[in-house]
Order: structure tokens, then sequence, then C-alpha cells
DNA sequence: GTATGTGCAAACTTTTTGCACTTCG
DNA sequence: CGAAGTGCAAAAAGTTTGCACATAC
């Protein structure tokens, strides 16, 4: 993701091309995995130092808020940022509350296919997520 | 959920059996809907206005730690609290921050299969849980 | 009696806010 | 130029902790 295409995003979205809104968005594409707050802002204080606390927060907040990147939350208590905009599920592992991106489209058409047959009256769905909760073996 | 139950789930558990203790069960029995720290302390203080903040988290977390209760994560900031330890699946209000259970027979048979022919070599997963995102219908 | 649990207030962590100043378009 | 964004520090919100006292078993 280089700096011209985190341009077209905030474009897009008719927002202010700031240096600050690239170094944050930047630092969601390069954490990859699911960073927090405070990673986000450790990796931008190595290359622009004067970032504010406040502002990544702010900056962060408009980002969920225009569908730049999504809010996660785990069972550890911690907010995580999420780039992916692609609908896919999670592996969480519940040791390390590490969280991985899973991607399976026959799975999400079984989905699809089960909430189409079950045609619930009272809720419009707009999105599922599996949570696959369990352990990374480690041999 | 009566007095002697929720005796016999401490006890069960080798915990003492403390009025804060089946204060703070009997609230997430009766509140039903993944209440937050705060709607089950402010449920107990009606009728037991004695009872300390600290002490309703403490117990909350002796009673995650032990599985009678579990924490549940929302976009939203806060930790609710299911005193659901059947399987299930989740409802979730995008507009209200409201959980509901799911529950979906066919819909975990579905996924069991579905993960029995996938077989995933690296991961050993431990449980489902369906996050299905809405917004409930008004009319 | 003793290990365990509770109350309280202080502290900690994470996130938000208010407002003067700055910058983008 | 004007609206929108940023920096900073203060405060809010949620949760944890330390320790003296109280209670369950």
């Amino acid at each position: 993701m280089n700096d011209e295409d985190i341009k077209n995003k905030l474009a897009d979205k008719g927002l202010k091309i700031t240096p600050q809104r690239i170094f944050v968005l930047k630092a969601i594409y390069e954490l990859d995995n699911h960073p927090t707050a405070e990673d986000i802002i450790d990796y931008i204080k190595k290359m622009y130092p004067h970032i504010a606390t406040g502002t990544v927060y702010k900056v962060l907040n408009v980002l969920v808020g225009n569908e730049l990147i999504r809010k996660v939350k785990t069972e550890k208590d911690k907010m995580r940022y999420d780039a992916n905009t692609k609908r896919h599920h999670h592996l969480y592992d519940t040791d390390s509350d590490v969280i991985e991106d899973y991607f399976d489209e026959e799975l999400d058409k079984l989905l699809r296919k089960h909430f189409e047959k079950k045609h619930m009256p009272t809720f419009m769905i707009e999105e599922l997520v599996l949570e696959i909760k369990g352990k990374y073996k480690t041999n």
C-alpha cells in the first residue's frame, strides 16, 4: 500500500489528507496483525515522534467512522484495529490474544445459504463473522 | 435460578459462598441480556446498597476464571457478562450495542461438518461463535 | 483459627474532550 | 480565507490493586 493509494482512500471519503492520517493508515497496513492503538502510536513515533496520542485516537475514530478500518475487541479487553475491509472471519488464539484473519469462501457460501433459508423476519443481517477460538498446535 | 442452585454452583468449584457472590450471580441471571459490570452493580445496590464496586469486579473475575460466567466483547468499549454456559451465537445490534443469544442447532451441525471436512492442521478449535451483526427491524 | 473474601480509596490504563493553534483545499 | 484537523493537557471511563478488616468453613 503506497502513499498514493492511501491518499486516494482518504480523498474518496471526502477526508482531508494530512500526514497524521497517512501515518496511521500506513501503520495499520504495515503492522498487519490487528494492532492496538498503542502499537500504532509506537510505530508511528519511530518516524514521526511529534504525533500526539489524542490525535491518533481521533484519527482512528474518523477512519472507523468512514469504514476505512474496523474495530475489533478481544476478550483481553483491548481494542484492536483491522485494515481489512474485505469480509473475513477470525482465528483467535485464546492463549496469546492474537487474532488472525481467516478467509473461507466455502464457509461464506454455507452461511449465506443457511440464513437465506432461515429467514429471520425481525433482524436485518449486515455481516456474519465467525470467531474461531482455540489454540495453535505447537508441535 | 434459586439461591440453592447458585450455592451449589459455587460449592462445586470450591469457592466460598458469600452474599456478594450470590448477589452477583443472581444479578447476571436476572438481568439476562449480557449486562455490563455497571448494570450488575446498579442492580445489586437496589437490594444490597453496601457492596463495593471493586468487590463486584473481583467477584466477576473469579466467576469467569471458574467458568461460571463468560466475558463477551462488543464493538463498544465495555465488557459484558454472560450467564449462559451453553454454546450459543450472538445477534448483535450495531445501533444499540445490545447482544442477544442465538441458538441454532442446524447451524452448529453445519459448522461442525464444515470444519471436520476442512481439517486445519495447525489450529485446534475449541469453540465456534458466530457474530451476527445487523439491526432490528423497527416496523 | 486461618485461609479466603470484602471494602475502600487510590492508582492505573485506555480513551475522550476542550480549546487554542495550524493546515488543507 | 474558512472549515477541518492537530497538539496538548486535563479528565473521563472502566477496571485493578493494596491493605486492613471481616467472614466462611
